[in-house]
DNA sequence: TCTGTTTCTGACCATATGGTCAAGACTATG
DNA sequence: CATAGTCTTGACCATATGGTCAGAAACAGA
């Protein structure tokens, strides 16, 4: 068992490198996915040997399931923020918001999720079926009381979500793509996103004016 | 140079072998990605032998290149056919259905695509930043026409895009996930995606009837 | 059936890669 | 500042991997 197993009773150094090897590790992960990466890399983005990256961690696998670890917990916290609101419109566009917001901030983490699950979710399939699956079904439940009492359009609240991830994700991991066809106008893709998202949600879950006055 | 490499006068045998190994290698490059792949699993799948392969290409990257060639130009058919139409709208609508029976029925292409993209483009970033981007100007100068005729609602048509080309690939890319999330309700799931894409798009789009009688 | 060509493969090579280990370098603490 | 424990590394190993090559096997046309 590397030093790195156990949180507690960690040296200073042990803090540090772990993060270091981590930090690199994602990058290098998210890039080329789980058989593509090597500890050489690994070793190289984070400044140490390879026998120094093994001291710390049992082997390519463990670094590569402790940031998946990390990055399910991460990635789920906004979809557990969507609560009850009095406008359930601008709550679910927050959302969208939030979930923007972390392609762009954490762009590397969005890669890394999009490399295991093109890759089939070998290591995380448990989690998808089992958390993930409660969770969303929880949302759809609360997103369907809400076209209930008619405050949001019937729309299929699992596809929704779908939609939102989708969008959203899409300018972390198709980052590349999306540069290369906004050309010179690239630089605020983050902001133009925000209102064009904002807007198509809106659109779509803004229930038809009938009868409520 | 490998046999394979000039399209004309080729041997029965040649053409059989070449179908064969490009199948087998869109199915692992799609999955691990360029750098996680071995020819040793391409030739598995193919049945065939390692040397054999290499009788028929010139390296890994030989067949990897074939296959993205012939994927780029699957890709953009469908958004080369938009086209003129009396009804925008509904046209718009027609390529996010064309793209949806893309990501259904072309899973590995959508998927291998996907895994360039997600390493950075290394081998179609010309093609992005050339023929792609030509085509995405090309087409979002159409539907800002469309726009500024009143037969659409106003949008940024380049993120409509991507919206577009999100939403779709999502259901190809990302299936592991949307099966583990629908569970057993993820056989229909093409048939559910098709009428909330067609609704989501249909509200972004249609233009408020104000002026129009 | 003969013969030139195409197709195929076992054996092989160089390098890359995940991982180990013994020993040396460093660090915290009494 | 001694020393027990922590940290680091060069050297090494086994296997995997991309690729080569000489020759065998299969094939097609005369």
């Amino acid at each position: 068992m590397a030093r790195a197993a156990s949180t507690k009773g960690q040296t200073r150094i042990q803090r540090e490198k772990t993060e270091q090897i981590l930090d690199a590790a994602l990058e290098v992960f998210s890039t080329y996915g789980f058989r593509g990466s090597t500890i050489d890399q690994i070793a190289a983005g984070a400044g140490l040997s390879k026998p120094n990256i093994l001291y710390y961690f049992d082997g390519k696998e463990a670094i590569h399931a402790v940031l998946l670890d990390r990055l399910l917990h991460k990635w789920l916290d906004p979809l557990e923020h969507l609560g009850e609101s009095d406008d359930p419109v601008t709550e679910i566009c927050a959302y969208v918001t939030r979930k923007l917001e972390m392609a762009r901030d954490y762009p590397r983490e969005s890669r890394l999720f999009a490399n295991e699950i093109l890759q089939g979710a070998p290591a995380i399939l448990d989690e998808l079926t089992g958390p993930l699956k409660a969770l969303t079904d929880e949302k759809a439940a609360l997103i369907q009381s809400w076209i209930k009492a008619g405050k949001v359009a019937p729309v299929d609240p699992q596809h929704l979500i779908f939609s939102i991830w989708a969008t959203t994700q899409h300018y972390a991991d198709f980052d590349v793509q999306v540069q290369a066809v906004l050309g010179t106008a690239a630089t605020d893709r983050f902001v133009v996103a925000q209102t064009h998202l904002d807007q198509m949600f809106r659109a779509l879950l803004s229930p038809p004016r009938t009868d409520v006055g």
